[in-house]
DNA sequence: AGGTATAGTGTTATAATATAACAAATTTTT
DNA sequence: AAAAATTTGTTATATTATAACACTATACCT
């Protein structure tokens, strides 16, 4: 048995619920709009699990976005250690998972000698679909 | 002559001479009220100086912050291009320029071979100070 | 099982962060 | 100097997030 899976309440789960059916990252008053027939009525509701979730590392937080996203690395033992890509024409976000980037990441100390608990890294380009679009659009 | 160094106008001035003032990040608000007595009078004048100084490099965002703080890489020509640590305790943020960590990150491509044009990466720990502070406490 | 500690809920109100829209002034380019 | 582009000043409002408080459910302990 996971430490982690202590079992969520009834409100983490209808946000995670919400959260996971997206592929996009979804924003905190989309959820709250679209769980409000669930029962939960106010933005304290759904920021409280979203703090939860995160901490367990069920979700993350896409922090150029103010936005939210489910973790997509099974079995992730490691909140607070996340690698995103994002498109900047579409916004889609990908969880990247390269061990040898996570590794460089996950040593990195700075000039004391620092170790870091965490690291959040986004990288910001266009995503294939998108810059395909664009190649059409060129074509006169 | 540096391509970048057009000459700011007036407003991006105040902002930028306040935010270079300031040794941790200033979040939008309190560069408001503290510009006011030289006539920024309300926030669009400050989000839009704040816009342009980004865009040229001047300045970065800390996304997890919400704040803004000055660039401390002499001649920085790589905008969009950010590797920060952040106190958790003190909250104090500092610019990593680790030419390693540089290249590893310019170099990244992802599994459709996607070149990106920037990324933002933040490493979270407790700096030497407040590591100090906590000994300290410990020491009954 | 009963007591108590911890975590979660529901609610109202409000704080903090950010942008839309528009008219006027300034600077840059031609 | 006219046209174009940028910046300004302003009002109003949208978006994101938290404080505070009373109450309820769950976990945990001996």
């Amino acid at each position: 048995m996971d430490k982690k899976s202590k079992s969520l309440s009834k409100n983490q789960k209808i946000v995670l619920d919400f959260i996971q059916k997206n592929k996009k990252p979804v924003k905190a008053y989309s959820i709250l709009s679209n769980v409000q027939k669930k029962g939960i009525n106010a933005p304290p509701q759904v920021y409280r699990a979203l703090e939860k979730l995160i901490e367990i590392g069920k979700i993350h937080r896409v922090e150029s976005q103010n936005s939210f996203v489910a973790c997509k690395i099974s079995n992730c033992d490691t909140p607070h250690k996340t690698v995103f890509s994002i498109c900047n024409s579409c916004e889609i976000v990908s969880e990247i998972n390269d061990p040898k980037l996570f590794k460089n990441l996950k040593d990195f100390r700075d000039k004391d000698g620092t170790v870091f608990d965490g690291y959040n890294l986004e990288f910001f380009g266009t995503c294939k679909s998108c810059k395909n679009k664009q190649i059409e659009n060129t074509k006169h």
